[in-house]
DNA sequence: ATGGTAGCCTTGCTA
């Protein structure tokens, strides 16, 4: 099973650029995030034509979560547990094939200082949380998408410029560490040591030109999932086209 | 020190 995830910046902005990747790449299941519109605004008959089933978690104008699926999915879990108040649209999850798959966007939280970072360190706790609770269950998972974290200095072009920033900060790294320590697998960097890959460019400054960018989108794997990961891949095709999200694709294999 | 880009349906906010 080939499962993607891409920040596509609005998905009905990105639907040329989507419709052509997906018709190339062939995944199985897609994780999409910041899809900026909700359920009624989904460009829904495009997608199905090229054969995916679709779940959506949408919100008006930000945030916005969906997945797409070649094969059923069942059991959809619209939001992240623990806070009935938040109304943000960041967190997708449904069986497939028999793994938990979720599409998650997590909270940017800059800038610093402001409630916008503690309501990431306290989203992030909650998903800790969360994947405790997955674990218990036993049931292969895979938590792919926008994490909003650069889990090391190794994951960004200039880690001094960066450090104060939220996707670098100690206190959101530790919570990343924490996923990682309870038995999760950055699937990307468990098969690729090197430094400086990047999954984010930002559109300013010609930072794609340059190639600086930030790892931020991750895909973690539970054990029995990591026992399957065949291969995990940075696509940076999409991110050098006309009119790109400032991510690009990043997407893993598991043995079926 | 600043500004640089993109998408929203705003004339600023978010990233």
């Amino acid at each position: 099973m080939k499962i993607a995830t891409w920040n596509v910046n609005s998905l009905r902005a990105r639907l040329p650029n989507v419709l052509a990747w997906l018709a190339e790449a062939r995944p199985d299941v897609v994780c999409l995030q910041e899809i900026k519109t909700e359920a009624a605004g989904f460009p829904e008959l495009e997608l199905k034509a090229l054969g995916y089933q679709i779940e959506v978690l949408g919100q008006k104008s930000y945030n916005g979560v969906a997945l797409l699926s070649r094969l059923p999915m069942t059991d959809v879990l619209r939001g992240l547990p623990g806070d009935a108040s938040d109304e943000q649209a960041r967190y997708l999850e449904a069986t497939i094939a028999g793994v938990r798959i979720a599409s998650i966007y997590l909270p940017n939280g800059n800038p610093v200082g402001t409630d916008k970072y503690p309501y990431k360190l306290a989203w992030m706790e909650r998903l800790i949380v969360h994947a405790r609770s997955l674990l218990a269950t036993e049931i292969p998972f895979v938590l792919a998408g926008d994490y909003n974290i650069c889990p090391t200095d190794d994951d960004v072009y200039d880690p001094v410029g960066w450090r104060d920033d939220a996707l670098c900060r100690p206190e959101s790294r530790a919570r990343f560490r924490h996923l990682l320590n309870l038995g999760l697998t950055d699937a990307f960097r468990a098969l690729h040591p090197e430094p400086h890959r990047y999954t984010f460019w930002d559109y300013q400054a010609g930072r794609w030109f340059r190639d600086e960018g930030l790892r931020i989108d991750h895909f973690l794997l539970s054990p029995r999932t990591t026992d399957r990961l065949i291969a995990c891949e940075i696509d940076r095709e999409p991110r050098g086209k006309e009119k790109a999200s400032d991510h690009t694709v990043i997407w893993c294999e598991i043995q079926d």
